[in-house]
DNA sequence: ATACAACCTAAACCTGACTTTAGGTCAACA
DNA sequence: TGTTGACCTAAAGTCAGGTTTAGGTTGTAT
């Protein structure tokens, strides 16, 4: 099976400049062409471009993201940098989900804080001791 | 207690020159100022600057922040604005975490092969049927 | 044959969120 | 009194990650 540029966009819900883009970028090393230039996409280039978007949600930039996908075309030699650098998103994941969870807590108590002020009808409700300016 | 521009960004971890920008933006719209025009942070205002770091890591604009702040100087009549608001964070903030919980599972995935692949000392491990590039 | 959508490139443009630069003022210490 | 470090402004610069534009080619349906 191959897709044109346009069915990809479609199928990973990304544009179609996007994907020229991450082409020049060399993120799609390996994509092939037809005789008059239009790009075909197979199912292992949907793959890739599937494991593009995972490391742009954990945080990559397509530099880097283009230093792994260099690295996978050089073989054997680099399955450590690989193993390396997945690891360290790893990490990076765990971190952003960390701090996604005590900012949820910031808003959970600003939830709270803004029903009771508008069950209320004002925000007074909450200056107990300390008033005056806040947010 | 009043704080100078460089002990608060000390204090966030933020650099002068954000917070100036920080300020220019609205973010700050009840700093005071010495009579020579020099900044003079209260402990509300940091409290304000930890609301805004938290809703610019929910993924929130400087200028839907501006606007939130803006919601606070109007007082009670923008409580239903400022609750829906912190309602649409939550949801914002879960589907993110939501998001990376499902990168985790790719990199998990990718962490285990990589590390099958290096204890054999070779990709190749990895391909039983399908062969031929892959990231 | 002709229209019309989908494809192509190169290059310019855009946005957000800062950062840097240039030129100046202020406050405290020796 | 001088000099040093921290402060000030306005304006220009930077960077990533695309998007838009302009001009051209391709392929399919009538």
């Amino acid at each position: 099976m191959s897709y044109s540029i346009g069915e990809v966009a479609k199928m990973l819900d990304l544009t179609v400049p996007t994907l020229r883009y991450y082409d020049k970028e060399g993120l799609l090393p390996l994509l092939e062409r037809t005789e008059s230039g239009i790009r075909k996409f197979n199912d292992i280039d949907i793959e890739s471009l599937k494991i593009v978007e995972c490391l742009k949600a954990s945080g990559m930039s397509i530099k880097d993201i283009r230093t792994f996908i260099n690295w996978c075309g050089e073989g054997d030699s680099s399955l450590k940098q690989r193993y390396d650098m997945f690891i360290e998103r790893k990490a990076a994941v765990e971190k952003q989900i960390e701090e996604l969870n005590k900012v949820m807590e910031t808003i959970d108590f600003k939830c709270w804080y803004y029903k009771t002020a508008l069950d209320a009808g004002t925000e007074a409700v909450h200056q107990q001791i300390k008033s005056g300016k806040s947010i």
